[in-house]
DNA sequence: GGCGCATATGCGTCAATGTGCATATGAGGC
DNA sequence: GCCTCATATGCACATTGACGCATATGCGCC
């Protein structure tokens, strides 16, 4: 139950309805993990049924009734509980890779654009993150354990996007040099600056 | 079909049969996607049902027999289908990082200890990879395409496991300073030297 | 002789996840 | 009047994944 583990630690900051815990699981939390509003009421439902949370109505007009709900004392001691079990190493499980792992069997525009798209994407991201950053931690300290926490999260993202940008790019101009020249010789290792 | 798509690509490097798979998958294509055997055998079948592999029994002594499987050519026209549709950027979904996103809520002895064993693991992983790197490719360079993308994942795995494990170290810094004084004061960004 | 290990394949079950669809309504644009 | 968007919740189905269990045999260890 990783999930339901993940929207705990969620409502340790403040109670919120389903809605408000997807757009939740669309920014923040969910820069490392995804979740859309079909999973997360399922597991709110399951949540809810264990004691772990409990749900408040909120009559509203104009728009449908909203739940709100709150993490109960048992919910805290079980979110507690899991955090004090050892993690499980994640696997990364892109596609891309396993696509350079069977190079010489693909064609290689496709994999040119789809590495380009990539690059941008890696980038929009690690932009976010410096964005974020900047706006919560301008002088890249934090007080208090919550703030610490996210402080390092967000340099770890900002640091991994940065990473998969560099590969994306340095990818490309592998596949550049390689179209030219039957044998290759690409980039060596930690020459590339990082800027940013 | 995500796992199918994994397991074509490594069988255009040679026929294989599942067992060898299944220690492929715990090895090369297993650094940076996971598959148990019974998941193998099963995707294995269903790939036979489509036309996309053939399996050829050998007949063994002492040992049960074995079924090899080769890519058909149906399967090498799907597997460049496949390679050719945009890939999907994967999200994180590590246990850790949820963890340290609910940092005031949980018990940090616990914490700790993980992020010891996890720094040991990825440290390990990453000597791994350079292990690798200097057994394939010993002058940092690559003949023909399939070498290119090993030696390109290779480099951003050890990449990857340098900078999580750069992580684990700087977190646990971080918490020990937290456990010193209530304001913490963490490493600044880009301070740290890579080695290696 | 019994035990575990490596080889080799596979089934069954349940949890987790992904995808599509359904419902309800007010606000604002065309 | 109709369409779409934002709010707000949820079901049904299919796929994927994790975990345990089953079968069969030779080899080496104690």
């Amino acid at each position: 139950m990783a999930l339901g583990d993940a929207i705990l630690a969620c409502l340790t900051e403040r109670p919120m309805t389903g809605y408000e815990l997807a757009k939740t699981f669309d920014s923040s939390i969910g820069f490392f993990w995804k979740a859309d509003h079909q999973q997360i009421y399922r597991e709110l439902s399951k949540l809810r049924d264990r004691g772990y949370i409990q749900g408040r109505e909120v009559v509203q007009s104009g728009k449908p009734n909203k739940l709100v709900y709150t993490l109960t004392p048992e919910g805290r001691t079980a979110l507690r509980h899991w955090a004090a079990r050892p993690s499980t190493p994640a696997s990364t499980k892109d596609d891309l890779l396993v696509r350079l792992h069977a190079l010489d069997s693909i064609d290689i525009e496709p994999l040119r654009a789809d590495l380009m798209a990539r690059l941008e994407h890696h980038r929009d991201r690690h932009a976010n993150y410096e964005r974020i950053l900047k706006k919560r931690f301008p002088d890249g300290t934090a007080e208090g354990q919550l703030d610490l926490g996210n402080l390092l999260l967000l340099r770890l993202g900002a640091r991994h996007e940065q990473m998969v940008a560099d590969f994306c790019e340095e990818t490309l101009e592998a596949l550049s040099a390689m179209s030219g020249k039957a044998t290759v010789v690409p980039l060596e290792d930690g020459k590339r600056e990082r800027k940013g």
